[in-house]
RNA sequence: GUCUCGGUAGCUCAGCUGGAUAGAGCAACGGCCUUCUAAGCCGUAGGUCUUGGGUUCGAAUCCCAACCGGGAUACCA
């Protein structure tokens, strides 16, 4: 039991016999006594002011004795206005701090049988052009919250349902085959997602050049919009690949073949994977028949021009288009197919769609239509909904070449890592593949960190300039931090020091190894709310709490030259502990830490 | 128009289930490497927490309104 819930229960005690008042446990406020203050753990009291008919002062008074009394722990209290701070024994920290060093995975609660199932949506990228900064959030927030929920006792299934045909598809298609020339990933050494995303691109140019030829004879804008070639080649190319035409197909697969094996690389320098990918073209046709029961169900209704709707006003929603006219499907329908097909899949408790906030409306409707359509897990659906990474000029638009490229980015740090680690010289001895290995794991700390520390739900600016740092509240203080323990603690064993990782209780402990160890003993709580309120940023925050107060202390006191072994063995102890809540918590995060930088 | 999310230091962000004097980093300025890693530490300066009301012993935090900004809003995904 945590001494916080004994004191808890010893509060609900205290008001009763001191005040003859029964208490509902959520009126105590305990929070950590804030540093300039003597003590651990602070009551307010104010809620008990009423009971006690006393003043603030009095009542904490009163409050502590009780406490100092029947609780072993709480070894004596100061009052400052209404606050009651409670010292607790240093005993009781020796016994915390000899519980982490015994814990193997400290602050991590490992799933069991009857965990529950939570499956995990994230990624989700379009076939015709590489990821972008976008892209990177998405992934960044979608790992990491699979290891929060995992180190919170789930079953964790990673899923990524990857959009890979519609019309934005054909347009990279028909660009290619009318203006590539039989360019391949191989023959050009360009790497597939580019290659792909730069027929993209080159649609849309030439997409452009063409309306302006038609508006020049005279077509209206709208007109030359629908009457330009390069767009009816794309629709022309979407029928026949819906009507499974061999050459179509054949272009199709080779073309997302060489996305897919530009998206691996990407996928794999970041860190991140899936247990399962879902394809949204084997899903859809799913969804379609799931909108069509629907239909002769009487959930939806059709129009005169036979597209296929839902009312969902009785919600105080619009009407939502689930069928087009010619009968093709749009994004909700594909959404529908593919839940269904999760969960025929996987025994699912929960499904997080790590989407962005500007899908919020479309995934309140997705859920009620799963709902109406008989799915009890339709309204259990959590959307994860993030905000936009945007850039100093604004919103990122592939087309118009305002993206951030996510390779240009990773390989941008790396590159920056590099000259900061060489100019320093810290990993001489190492291999030319150990410090390649360093570098890289340097750049996508800072980049993976400096995205997960920014609460999910706020947009983020990310300006290229400024935004690249190694000092400060950044991923590579914290791996720097890390590795300057592991290199004390290499010290320390090359000085033939042996730690005793048991501390004796009656060990005088200093007040900055209290902190630390105070420190350490909230990495089970920030994991928990960290879980509760699916953010990565309390982790994130938690662990630069932990390293500003280890570093402190590093350049306050001595550790291995420490003269009083007892001491010294406490502060070695402390070392290797807050090394591996940070390794742990950094791991959650999706992030490596060093042992030399 | 309606719905929704946000507005904290020059910049990027913490703090928001109400609690003590609103915190970090960057940028600026000044210190600290012949003792364990200076990607570090210490200090100076920087604030009407958008504004106005309300609730409360107590409001950056909760409620209402206004202003500013992002996003969504029936056949793009």
């Amino acid at each position: 039991m945590s001494i916080e819930l004994i004191i808890r229960d010893q509060i609900v005690e205290a008001i009763e016999k001191c005040y003859q008042q029964q208490i509902d446990s959520s009126l105590i406020q305990l929070q950590n006594t804030r540093k300039e203050f003597e003590g651990d753990i602070t009551l307010v009291v104010f809620p008990f002011v009423r009971m006690s008919k006393k003043s603030p002062e009095l009542t904490a008074a009163e409050i502590g004795d009780y406490l100092q009394q029947n609780v072993t722990e709480v070894e004596k209290y100061n009052v400052v206005k209404g606050f009651l701070n409670l010292v607790i024994a240093s005993e009781y920290w020796v016994s915390v701090l000899n519980s982490v060093g015994s814990t193997a995975n400290y602050g991590i609660t490992e799933p069991t049988d009857s965990s529950k199932l939570v499956m995990v949506e994230y990624s989700s990228p379009n076939t015709n052009k590489p990821l972008h900064l976008g892209h990177i959030r998405n992934n960044l927030l979608g790992f990491s919250l699979s290891e929060i929920l995992k180190a919170n006792g789930n079953k964790v299934v990673k899923t990524n349902i990857v959009n890979d045909r519609g019309i934005h598809i054909c347009k990279s298609m028909y660009a290619w085959k009318m203006w590539g020339n039989g360019e391949t990933p191989e023959n050009t050494g360009i790497k597939g997602d580019h290659l792909v995303g730069n027929y993209y691109v080159k649609f849309d140019q030439e997409y452009k050049k063409e309306i302006a030829t038609l508006i020049e004879h005279g077509q209206t804008k709208e007109d030359a919009e629908q009457n330009a070639p390069a767009m009816q080649g794309a629709r022309e190319m979407l029928l026949k690949w819906e009507a499974k035409d061999p050459e179509t197909i054949e272009l199709w697969k080779m073309m997302n073949q060489w996305v897919y094996t530009g998206f691996d690389v990407t996928y794999k320098e970041l860190g991140v994977d899936f247990d399962k990918i879902y394809y949204e073209s084997e899903t859809y046709l799913c969804g379609k028949d799931e909108v069509l029961r629907g239909l002769a169900e009487g959930v939806f209704y059709q129009k005169e021009d036979s597209s296929v709707w839902a009312d969902l006003t009785a919600e105080g929603l619009d009407q939502k288009i689930l069928l087009r006219s010619d009968g093709t499907s749009v994004y909700m329908t594909q959404d529908i197919g593919t839940a269904k097909e999760r969960f025929q899949d996987y025994p699912i408790d929960k499904m997080v769609y790590v989407v962005g906030n500007e899908q919020n409306y479309h995934f309140q409707v997705l859920s009620i239509l799963l709902d109406k359509l008989g799915f009890e897990f339709g309204k259990g659906l959590h959307h994860f909904s993030y905000g936009m990474v945007e850039l100093p000029q604004g919103k990122m638009k592939s087309r118009e070449g305002t993206v951030v490229d996510a390779d240009d980015l990773v390989a941008g740090m790396v590159e920056v890592s590099r000259k900061t680690s060489e100019e320093l010289g810290k990993l001489e001895g190492y291999t030319p593949e150990q410090a390649a290995e360093t570098y890289k794991m340097i750049a996508l700390g800072a980049l993976k960190y400096f995205i997960l520390k920014v609460d999910p739900k706020k947009s983020m600016l990310f300006n290229p300039e400024e935004s690249i740092d190694f000092n400060g509240n950044t991923g590579p203080f914290i791996q720097y931090t890390y590795a300057r323990i592991r290199s004390v603690l290499r010290k320390a064993a090359d000085r033939g020091i042996a730690i005793n990782q048991t501390i004796d209780s009656k060990l005088q402990i200093g007040k900055k190894e209290l902190e630390l160890i105070k420190a350490i003993a909230q990495f089970p709580v920030a994991v928990k709310e960290a879980g509760d309120n699916y953010s990565p940023a309390l982790i994130a925050n938690y662990i630069y709490e932990l390293v500003k107060e280890f570093n402190q202390f590093y350049h306050e006191f001595p550790i291995i030259i420490e003269e009083n072994a007892d001491v010294r063995n406490l502060r070695l102890v402390i070392a290797e502990n807050v090394g591996k809540t940070i390794k742990t918590g950094m791991k959650l995060l999706g992030i490596d830490v060093p042992e030399r930088m």
